[in-house]
DNA sequence: GCGCCGTACATGATGCGTCATGTTCTTCAT
DNA sequence: ATGAAGAACATGACGCATCATGTACGGCGC
């Protein structure tokens, strides 16, 4: 082991805890109330967005993975699990025999329908009313920068 | 449904989704890197930071659950494959026949020492060499007010 | 001291996420 | 045309999180 590590200042540690325990907390508040008001998790609801943002209201499993950024196997059983509780409904895709589509169903829409403005009410509530305007903004700057230095170091 | 929901400013929206997207990635990263590095998930790093913080290297299981933010009864589970893998062990309590004591193994001990420094590092090359120190006080400072909110409105 | 309620922790079922692997089907070089 | 390589999605196993429920012990009123 090295010695030499450079571990985290106090000020360092400070923010970076107080990070972790945001995210601990403020995603299982979010998962849970949409769970509780909506009987959705938060992958059923982003599918469901995904899929109503399209105007054909269906998608290739390829491009639907793009659009939530879940990875193939993730979505795969994801769409299983919505299939069987009647959200979405597979189609065959006709020009590739191994392709298929997803598609939103009738129920799903219903789901996502009602869901939507709790979701949304539950953001404003929890996050959005507790820090400015600008706040706001410098957070989305900050994660911005975040994520584009992840994506620039991948694997 | 309602229409008059509050639904949110594109400024909203844009700010709100890069930290969905920040959590998504960052998490799935540092918890793939510290999986195939030290073969630890995050919870396990979280218990063994939490027992080796303790002069005595042992906790009773509320105070435990209370150090990690973990709930009892998934405490108990993560406790139990922990055991299984030798990473901590049970202890009965002897002024109260219903508690148990949690403490770090040898192994459990040498687990966390090798992976702290890599996962320091992890955190350092992933993020903090993504921000000036000032946006990560910045960030500390909305984490922390947001997670006050949150315990303020708590169900 | 006996029953009753609450506390401390355990367990089983189920959904979710990941990894490794499997099954078609397409494509392309020969 | 055909066989190999690879693409598109499925599946099984396993760890993790939550919910509902179970068990065992302590503390208290009587």
């Amino acid at each position: 082991m090295n010695d030499e590590t450079q571990w985290l200042s106090p000020r360092e540690q400070h923010a970076w805890r107080a990070y972790i325990r945001l995210n601990q907390k403020l995603f299982a508040r979010l998962g849970s109330e949409l769970q509780t008001q909506s009987k959705l998790s938060g992958a059923d609801f982003a599918i469901l967005v995904a899929l109503t943002d399209e105007p054909a209201d269906r998608l290739r499993f390829q491009e639907l993975a793009k659009a939530v950024d879940f990875e193939q196997s993730r979505l795969s059983h994801q769409i299983a699990r919505m299939v069987k509780r009647g959200l979405v409904a597979r189609e065959e895709c006709a020009e590739d025999g191994r392709g298929a589509f997803v598609t939103i169903t009738d129920q799903g829409r219903e789901a996502i329908e009602a869901a939507a403005p709790k979701h949304v009410a539950a953001v404003r509530r929890l996050v959005l009313d507790a820090i400015s305007p600008e706040e706001l903004d410098t957070l989305g700057d900050i994660a911005t920068r975040i994520v584009k230095h992840l994506d620039e170091t991948a694997p």
